[in-house]
RNA sequence: GCCGGGAUGGCGAAAUUGGCAGACGCAGCGGACUUAAAAUCCGCAGGGGCCAAAAGCCCUGUGGGGGUUCGAUUCCCCCUCCCGGCACCA
């Protein structure tokens, strides 16, 4: 063969590649070698010019469809997992596009954090000229990517035209006592120097400082009555079945709801001491005259009362916090052992006067119900192995059921813990079986005023004062005449002042700034003192995604009316981890949104997807541990296409995608496979491009065809049904790999298509569908495969492809034919074929006749298009 | 302890409604092209066995055990292990 010539032909006697390849040097301008930079760089160059190419239309009469993925912080570069969340969410709003929809798919920044503060420390660089190279910085990287964003909806926490709105927020909240300030006691991480809320301790640590301890102080916070919606946000998951059951059931988990009964015990001879009476939470009142013990927490407040007057019990007592408090930090108070203290007191059960003994336990968490539990050992584990151990009365009060009612129940085991039972030596209440006990005895209690029948949460309200610079400022005044005073209105923002030393001492930086802090009361006119604690940052998440919908808006966070029309999100993508975090504040964000009468929505989210980790060699990737895959060495060796396909086809989005470099290399050659089987076959001036396709189309071409369509089915199924871009990655593979092979007249045992001329316009037919196919993952190389072909019109504007489900069917297939369900032989027969027909030649066929023969046929299976399986006996 | 999700070749995975297990890709092996290499292309490939070899054929195989069925990766029961969440929650 000549080293090379220009024409490239449809069918090649042999390998054209081969022979055009080796002479040429690899920076050559025609070199068939695809180059992604080159490539990528040109449409990145097109893309950048056009500032409106991805934006949403305001009122289009097209279908909505609103997809987001969860807004980053900037730390400075994007990692893996980020482009593997924004490769899902930019293939469906591309795919979506493709399909008609208007698309909203912007993209923000949560911006407000601790690490901009650390930063300033570390570099002395202000927090804010910090966050916006960084912000810069990611977004070029996104933009290389090649993702599709509204860039002119961006929204960017930190910037005051964003958090004025969380300021207008707060004081809307104030207004309706949703937003309050209290002393409590609140988990505080020594090296953030600041507080936490509840769902940021895991395990009694910092949810950013594995390694450090979070310490309980008494402060005065503000909290957010998120409680208020607990019960609303629990049954409203039972309607988010576009959530993934794993979400659902760890938010469940957090509300934490559970029923029950309120029961006060009076304590005897409680003269002088200031609590008079013990309330316990039950959710087995009608064990209650089996209670033997009133177990306390040891910072219950009455043990203050009990343990005045004994130094030696005092002593004990702190020594039982002690053990709680370690327990905490290892993380297992499950684990530690049961003791407690008998303060030598008593407290009188109100349901029959009986004076029973106070102890102080280990195992009673203050946190929980009232910090407070009546001890019924017979039914009850803990109480059980407690009352074992100090030998207290295990008192029976709950016999099982029995099945004949004249039968005589035997003694259960102990501790006997199941509700299905009834009543004994319970009084008035003997015979009742639990669950009517718990109901009646419950009125009981509220009639006679000494408890009621309660629900507990695990949920507490959201305390957010962060003694933080870097965030919202919280916008409330300490007036020395009026107390505390909320700024007016038409006064926010109140901004947070620049230029400012930043230390980690402790306590509030803004309170250093007297000009911040010095401020006027609006009430009076006198000097009020400026709150110096900022937000917690997830306020700014709560509800950034209604800004996107309007971004610009400087008389409100958002026009009711254009959020109306893009909400619910029909899709957000993110990782687990913000199950509880965001999610659920989120959640109630919207709920108060939609009760002040500015949505009309009860949830932010319809469907909720979690992408799985990006990890290598088994574990996370970790500068600690060396295995950090950066996006910009990808793009750089393998082009951006490339990183985003590989993410995509390594693993179902669900699971967690072990990253192999291996395996990037494996897309990077089928891009180039893609590429050079357009470079061989993209002829638009040919006026055969554009021919008629003979019909009937037979042999090789009618097998392509049939590819083609077949490809497009699946998919388009596997995009919309499952999310399974792998599948559609591996669908777009056979087709290029059957088409190539075609077109070459490659000649193979399997494809036995050598001389088989394949018609051009065919060939255009695959190649226009496959540049379709490929938009939604490789977006470069799709816009450029379009241009090959000549298209005018953007690929952008271009519709997903259409399949003919009469050109998908097989005229023929191999058929299996089974004996005993035992696959024995194969017979090529018409798609359509009858059982009489199939069955005639299978018993026909040589193999199965020796098999059946002198055997009796019991049962012949026809499976039409399947197969055929022959039970003989 | 409770809840959720998993377990399929050397590896990532596929099998959508109970119907030929392992598509697609990685790594591997053989071949073509090349002086050679790279790149590219073609092919082989779960494990075991029969056969001189190949073709072919047989057995076996989806964490383990049982069941339903003509037929089970798929449905049912029991068990083991792994990942995630919650947890002395009263």
């Amino acid at each position: 063969m000549p080293p090379e010539d220009n024409s490239k032909t449809i069918t090649a006697p042999s390998n054209p590649r081969v022979e055009n390849r080796s002479d040429r040097p690899p920076d050559r301008e025609n070199d068939e070698r695809y180059d992604p930079q080159r490539v990528e760089e040109k449409w990145f160059r097109q893309w950048q010019q056009n500032a409106s190419l991805y934006a949403a239309e305001p009122g289009s009469a097209k279908k909505k469809f609103y997809v987001l993925e969860m807004l980053p912080y900037p730390s400075g570069a994007l990692h893996m997992g980020h482009v593997r969340n924004y490769a899902i969410g930019d293939a469906l709003a591309r795919y979506m596009w493709m399909n008609g929809y208007n698309v909203l798919h912007p993209m923000g920044w949560d911006s407000f954090g601790l690490p901009a503060e650390n930063a300033a420390i570390q570099n002395h660089t202000p927090p804010r000229e910090w966050t916006l190279a960084n912000i810069a910085n990611m977004k070029a990287q996104m933009k290389r990517l090649g993702f599709a964003y509204d860039w002119s909806r961006e929204v960017t926490t930190c910037l005051p035209d964003y958090y004025r709105w969380n300021q207008w927020f707060f004081l809307k909240m104030y207004e309706k006592g949703l937003a309050y300030r209290k002393q409590s006691k609140v988990n505080w991480c020594p090296k953030c120097c600041t507080v936490l809320a509840n769902e940021q301790v895991v395990d009694g640590r910092c949810w950013r400082h594995e390694d450090t301890l979070v310490e309980q102080r008494e402060l005065e916070q503000w909290f957010l009555r998120i409680t208020k919606y607990a019960d609303e946000l629990l049954h409203g998951l039972d309607k988010l079945e576009g959530w993934p059951e794993k979400v659902r059931t760890m938010q469940r988990n957090w509300i934490g709801r559970s029923e029950g009964t309120l029961v006060d015990f009076k304590v005897d001879g409680a003269a002088g001491t200031g609590e008079s009476k013990v309330s316990v939470f039950t959710t087995r009142v009608d064990t209650i005259f089996g209670a033997t013990s009133v177990q306390l927490a040891p910072e219950h407040p009455v043990v203050a009362g009990l343990t005045a007057t004994h130094g030696d019990l005092r002593a004990k007592v702190d020594q039982l916090i002690g053990e709680q408090r370690k327990a905490k930090e290892v993380g297992d108070i499950g684990a530690i052992e049961k003791h407690g203290v008998n303060t030598g007191r008593y407290a009188i059960n109100p349901f029959n006067g009986e004076k029973v003994p106070i102890w102080i336990a280990n195992y009673i968490l203050m946190e929980y119900g009232t910090g407070a539990i009546m001890s019924v050992p017979a039914h009850d584990e803990r109480d059980y192995e407690f009352a074992k151990k100090y030998h207290l009365e295990i008192r029976l009060v709950i016999l099982p059921i029995a099945d004949d009612p004249e039968e005589t129940v035997a003694e259960p085991r102990l501790p006997f813990t199941t509700t299905e039972g009834r009543l004994i030596n319970s009084g008035a209440f003997s015979g009742l079986e639990c669950d009517d006990a718990i109901r009646q005895m419950s009125a009981y209690a509220e009639k006679h005023r000494f408890g009621k029948a309660t629900v507990t949460y695990r949920l507490k309200d959201w305390g957010i004062s962060r003694q933080r610079y870097w965030g919202t400022p919280i916008p409330m005044l300490y007036c020395e005449k009026d107390g505390i005073v909320a700024v007016p209105e038409t006064d926010l923002p109140v901004i947070l002042p620049e230029n400012i030393e930043i230390t980690l001492t402790g306590g509030s930086p803004l309170g250093r700034i007297p000009e911040f802090v010095n401020a006027t009361c609006p009430n009076c006119g006198g000097p009020a003192r400026r709150e110096t604690d900022t937000m917690d940052t997830f306020v700014d998440s709560s509800w950034y995604f209604y800004r996107y919908t309007d971004a610009h808006d400087d008389r409100a966070p958002f026009d009711s009316k254009i959020a109306d029309y893009w909400f619910p999100i029909d899709q957000y993508i993110g990782g687990v981890e913000h199950a509880i975090l965001h999610l659920i504040y989120s959640r109630f964000w919207t709920k108060f949104m939609r009760d002040m009468g500015l949505v009309q929505n009860d949830e932010p989210v319809a469907r909720l997807f979690t992408q799985g980790m990006v990890i290598k060699d088994g574990a996370k990737m970790s500068k600690s541990l060396g295995n950090v895959v950066t996006p910009d060495v990808m793009v750089a060796r393998y082009g951006a296409d490339a990183a985003r396909l590989y993410s995509l086809f390594a693993a179902p989005p669900d699971r967690d995608l072990d990253w192999q470099d291996s395996g990037i290399e494996g897309i990077q050659r089928f891009l180039g496979r893609v590429y050079r089987f357009f470079e061989l076959n993209a002829k638009p001036q040919d006026p055969a491009w554009r021919a008629p396709l003979p019909t009937p189309l037979t042999g090789s071409a009618r097998r392509l065809r049939r590819k083609l369509h077949q490809t497009i089915k699946r998919v388009t199924d596997d995009f919309q049904g499952r999310w399974h871009f792998n599948t559609c990655i591996a669908a777009i593979m056979e087709l290029v790999n059957d088409a190539n092979r075609r077109a070459l007249g490659t000649q193979s045992t399997e494809n036995p298509v050598m001389g088989d001329e394949i018609p051009l316009t065919l060939l255009a037919d695959v190649q226009r569908n496959l540049a379709l196919l490929l938009a939604p993952f490789a977006p470069y190389l799709a816009h450029e495969l379009w241009e090959m072909l000549g298209e005018k019109e953007s690929l952008l504007k271009a519709a997903w492809p259409n399949y003919d489900p009469a050109l998908v069917k097989e005229d023929e297939i191999e058929m299996p034919v089974q004996i005993n369900g035992k696959v024995r032989s194969h017979l090529v027969v018409p798609a359509d074929v009858t059982q009489e027909a199939v069955l005639e030649r299978a018993l026909a066929d040589e193999k199965i006749r020796s098999l059946t023969a002198g055997k009796q046929i019991v049962k012949k299976i026809f499976v039409p298009g399947k197969l055929v399986n022959i039970v003989v006996k």
